[in-house]
RNA sequence: GGCCCCAUAGACUAACGGUUAGGUCACCACCCUUUCACGGUGGCAGUAUGGGUUCGAAUCCCGUUGGGGUCACCA
């Protein structure tokens, strides 16, 4: 049998960085063996929906290179794909399951639960699920009580009805064997007052009909695949195989969460490199075996397996990301940098520069950043004029003194017959050794005239994409000041 | 609290009964050097704990401790 997955979001917001996990995990599995991808929408809740949410969420999936072979917009035999579409089917499923005595009506209120819970919280065990026995259902009532109920259109749920004393048991592909006792089970709501159904009706029913192979989900879904599991049973349908990710983590351990920083897609789609970032997300719970740290998705797709999944949840550091990000960084082109570039000057509405011209300055600082974006703040001195000139540095490398050894210099630099870096270079050394001083004792000054800052690429490597007009502007400029 | 899952350095991880426990990020030092980086070299730092099983355990089993998840008419 081919294989099958599907990724099931939410419509509630952005995507979440552990949803675009599972999504990509997901997708890796697929592909690795020759299977399709799934997209369904979750969207039963009509009180958590957001608009463009759907969109959204398909945008960020595409960016990060998840393709989708089945899903709303994407074609598939087993649509529609958004759940709120297929309302019909989850009740006659429930219907079945109520035929076959294998689920019950309730009429309880939202009151009378909260009476119920606070009831058995004061009893020993701390036993939260439904008391069928003691509460308003059709187990409890007459038959033609619950009709009457029914036609008088007292609001009601659908509850399954889980059985006694029975071990369920069901293997997943990550973490072997699980056992629960059904008696842990509580008897879920399947079908909501408004009619729609819970997650976990929607979610069998539709992996059945959709004919998913391996669900793959994040491990807060553990508990309630007994749930699952007992529903499959009913209905009499052969269950996936189960594989339940590791969370993601924040710096405390506890499940990735907003409160401690980004986790919308969004986010480190405007900060990181697409293929930085799914590499970062792909090795945080996977490792194929090895020293190697950088793949692309097609060795991603290729190294893949369920096997090699981690049991324990990832810490979310961005730290390491970072590093990944400037890794690629590396590898752009001197033409994708600059357009980078220009985007970032554009957003911080500075002058636009020619390209040609910023792909130098790229190709000079870049292994001086981690991020394009950050060019800007770390070499303001390539992008505009020089504002200050480092209080520091300037204290430590210039005295009126050096104004004529300076002077001198710069005059020959002016003269040079190339301005590039090799002949300046050469010039520069010729000359130290002529006035019998170190090289340094010459280009501290020259860097504070032609940056400003302490810290930057090589001295003649700056000057020769700065040019000669603009260099010769800030030295002369320099003197004046401080000469 | 009940149930479930998990446990290799600060973080990500390798090891699938036999290694001086390997790699990466971060941090530190040195080299390179024209500052800062890059690069190179080296360093810091780990099998939570107690028992078993075994000739031999990070690896298998049990207990303990610790952490997490989950217990909705949300997914």
């Amino acid at each position: 049998m081919s294989v099958k997955v599907r990724f099931a979001p939410s419509p509630t917001g952005y995507l979440h960085v552990g949803g675009l996990r599972t999504a990509l995990y997901n997708y890796l599995f697929a592909r690795h063996n020759g299977g399709k991808m799934v997209l369904r929408i979750e969207d039963t809740d009509r009180t958590r929906f957001v608009e463009h949410a759907q969109e959204n969420l398909i945008k960020m999936l595409q960016w990060a290179g998840i393709e989708i072979d089945e899903g709303p917009g994407f074609g598939g035999d087993c649509g529609p794909y958004v759940q709120s579409e297929r309302f019909d089917l989850y009740t006659k499923y429930a219907n079945e399951l109520l035929d076959a005595g294998k689920a019950y009506y309730a009429f309880d209120t939202a009151e009378e639960l909260e009476e119920m819970r606070t009831r058995l919280q004061s009893g020993t065990k701390g036993d939260y699920r439904y008391d069928r026995k003691n509460m308003r259902n059709s187990l409890t009532l007459a038959a033609d009580e619950v009709e009457k109920l029914i036609a008088d259109g007292t609001p009601h749920v659908i509850r399954m009805l889980v059985p006694e004393n029975e071990n369920i048991i069901f293997h997943d592909l990550i973490r072997g064997e699980v056992k629960i006792n059904s008696q842990e089970v509580d008897d879920q709501i399947l079908i909501k007052s408004d009619g729609f159904p819970t997650y976990h009706l929607a979610n069998v029913v539709d992996d059945h009909l959709m004919k998913i192979t391996h669900v793959i989900r994040g491990e807060e879904w553990l508990p309630s695949t007994p749930k699952h599991c007992i529903l499959y049973r009913a209905f009499g349908w052969e269950e996936p195989l189960f594989a339940h990710l590791p969370l993601l983590l924040n710096k405390d351990k506890t499940k990735l969460s907003k409160r401690q920083g980004s986790v919308a897609v969004e986010d480190f789609k405007l900060k990181y490199n697409r293929d930085a970032f799914v590499n970062f997300v792909a090795l945080l719970g996977w490792n194929p075996s090895g020293d190697r740290e950088i793949y692309d998705m097609n060795e991603l797709i290729e190294l893949f397996n369920l096997e090699k999944v981690n049991k324990a949840g990832a810490v979310f550091d961005t730290q390491k990301l970072d590093w990944y990000n400037f890794q690629y960084l590396q590898k752009l082109t001197p033409k994708e940098m600059a357009s980078e570039l220009a985007d970032e000057l554009k957003k911080r509405e500075m002058p636009e520069m020619p390209e040609e011209y910023l792909e130098k300055v790229c190709v000079l600082v870049k292994e001086r950043v981690n991020f394009i974006a950050d060019i800007p703040d770390y070499a303001p001195y390539m992008l505009g004029d020089i504002t200050e000139y480092e209080e520091k540095y300037l204290a430590k490398h210039w005295t009126k003194e050096k104004t004529p050894l300076m002077k001198e210099l710069i005059a020959r630099l002016e003269n040079s017959p190339e301005f590039n870096y090799e002949p300046m270079h050469e010039l520069t050394k010729a000359y130290c050794e002529e006035k019998e001083v170190k090289l340094k004792e010459v280009i501290h000054p020259l860097r504070l005239m032609i940056t400003g800052k302490s810290i930057g690429a090589g001295m003649f490597e700056t000057m020769e994409v700065l040019g000669r007009e603009e260099c010769s502007k800030r030295m002369k400029n320099f003197i004046e000041i401080y000469g």
